[in-house]
DNA sequence: TTCGGATATGACAGCGTTATCTTATTGGTC
DNA sequence: GACCAATAAGATAACGCTGTCATATCCGAA
């Protein structure tokens, strides 16, 4: 028993192959009793149309590719389970396609992908984002683009994003109103422009609370675990510690919390320390990491609905996110 | 410009569009005279074959199914990580279809995938794995199929696994040697075959070590953080409590973690714990965990191996686990 | 010298859809 | 009552490859 195609399923219905094809893409000028008859065969054959034979004939592949060069599990897990939601819905397949940024052959690669897959659509993630040949050599295919939390040519396609300043500032404006007067900042990643971003929040806020920025304070990272001890290490060691810290990242802080732990530095007793993200690590570390929360999935699932939605229009919508409080964060002492 | 077609490379070359064909197959019969001209025409035209005309025409897909259901990003992270590297050697591609093995529309979901893409072959893992009319369907349809650590019909189709009996025997074993003689054990999802192999392995170290069972010092988890809590919580509220807990996977290890801090128990001072996975969370909690690797993104990579090398033909390949011995272990107290 | 298998290439049908064009049929308007 | 637009359905040609079959050449053995 071979799989049935459109032409059994026109013989059963007694219908031509085309009226069968207009019922199956929902098109205009089919009469209820036709589309009854082909939805019966349909069934009744358990028919799933070829999409190798779609693409081939039509000018849609019914698929869309998610472009990512992101180290972090969480982070990819969730993007993909909001567009992965949204191609669901719409009978899209979504491929996902790893990369390296600084591989010679990236943008070779990308021109792969959609000439051979036909693609419909593409999404990015940071920071392949930013990476201007990769943006050129899609402009030039004129294959429509959404952008997640892009740094740069910022209307150039349709993006999702959250305000990374303004959450930077709203959980540096949190600690301050604690009582925290020094607080160390451990950035991103460079290659991530929510790094510049949230180092702008954090500045903003505190210049708002007239206190001023010292630059011993703020730490360079990598958004990884190994960078947020080594920042926290160098932190505590100043002669007039921090007493907060404010992680760029979850992971980082995860590396705050157990630097503080191996010098004996209770948390949130002596030191407070923030996240940002909310990944599901925020959870399992000890104590729970106050953060802020990024909608990773809905951010995945809005830029699957732009695309289906709006094709090469270019869109933008912001996200909201929001400020977690949790047990790793607390008013300084005396 | 559009994009090119065999046609186009075939005048490009001056051969028929058969031998670039056999070209791009590497099909046996070429001259090497024929070849060149091939490749020369293929790289100066950037050409790419569509991937669809080459399913419609041809038995083939260049495509693979991962199937899973799986709410560990870790986990799903490598394993995708595993199985698109040995795709892209291939020149395959990996379709990623989540899915709910609770959900009564999952054997018509993977049947539609199937049908609709050509899939050349299904990648599960568990607990997919042992959904018996899910496996029924792939057989129906004669797919090649790998499933990974599956729990039931062993020799139906090709898997590549762990010994998880081994793996767990293996962390028993280290921590009687340790010293300790009261040892919890947080057991997995029932979902998941592996939960019970693990109690196997450890029931079998006891045995062997000549420490009687204690059925009490047995608590059942699911997997996640709070599961891990709860039953270090009721473990340590026990009148003779454990003085080692072996967690069956490290999520629920930094649970017991969580929950030893929080009644200020000290690990490893007074309480040894131990998790299983290895996964990125064993070294961002404090202490960092002792714990099983298990190579994930080896299996992952490995399944797909057997997928594309052997195809229908049954085959299977156990990997290797290892100790990984960290801060959170060390011998008992007195 | 002849024959046959291995090697090398091409012509062309066909895969299962969608797109285009054509052909009714219907219903409302003047 | 004639005409035109809107509606409804079908016939058939692509789409860009692979599979099949036909054909040509080469080389070594009988």
């Amino acid at each position: 028993m071979t799989r049935a195609t459109i032409k059994d399923v026109s013989r059963v219905a007694g219908v031509s192959i085309k009226t069968v094809s207009r019922v199956l893409n929902k098109e205009r000028y089919v009469s209820d009793d036709m589309r009854q008859k082909v939805e019966e065969a349909v069934a009744r054959l358990n028919y799933h149309p070829s999409l190798a034979a779609r693409t081939l004939a039509g000018k849609r592949s019914f698929q869309i590719g998610l472009i990512h060069d992101n180290p972090s599990p969480y982070y990819i897990f969730n993007m993909q389970a909001g567009v992965g939601q949204r191609c669901r819905e719409a009978d899209f397949r979504m491929i996902v396609q790893p990369c390296d940024i600084n591989s010679p052959g990236l943008v070779d690669d990308i021109g792969a992908l959609i000439d051979q897959a036909q693609l419909d659509g593409i999404i990015m993630t940071p920071p392949v984002t930013d990476v201007g040949t990769a943006l050129a050599e899609l402009f030039r295919r004129k294959i429509p683009v959404v952008r997640v939390q892009p740094g740069t040519d910022l209307t150039a396609t349709s993006a999702v994003y959250i305000d990374n300043v303004q959450a930077a500032d709203d959980m540096t404006a949190y600690l301050i109103a604690l009582g925290h007067r020094r607080i160390g900042l451990v950035t991103g990643h460079a290659n991530y422009f929510a790094s510049s971003q949230r180092l702008t929040g954090y500045r903003q806020a505190l210049q708002r609370a007239g206190i001023g920025f010292d630059a011993a304070l703020v730490f360079p990272g990598q958004f990884d675990f190994p960078s947020g001890a080594a920042a926290a290490e160098a932190l505590l060691a100043l002669d007039e510690p921090p007493t907060a810290i404010f992680a760029s990242s979850d992971e980082m802080a995860a590396g705050v919390l157990a630097a503080a732990h191996r010098r004996g530095v209770s948390v949130p007793g002596q030191l407070s320390v923030a996240g940002f993200d909310d990944t599901d690590l925020a959870q399992v570390v000890w104590p729970a990491l106050t953060t802020i929360r990024q909608p990773i999935r809905d951010l995945g699932y809005a830029a699957a609905d732009l695309l289906l939605e709006f094709g090469e229009r270019i869109e933008r919508r912001q996200l909201p996110h929001e400020l977690v409080v949790r047990g790793s964060t607390a008013a300084p002492k005396g």
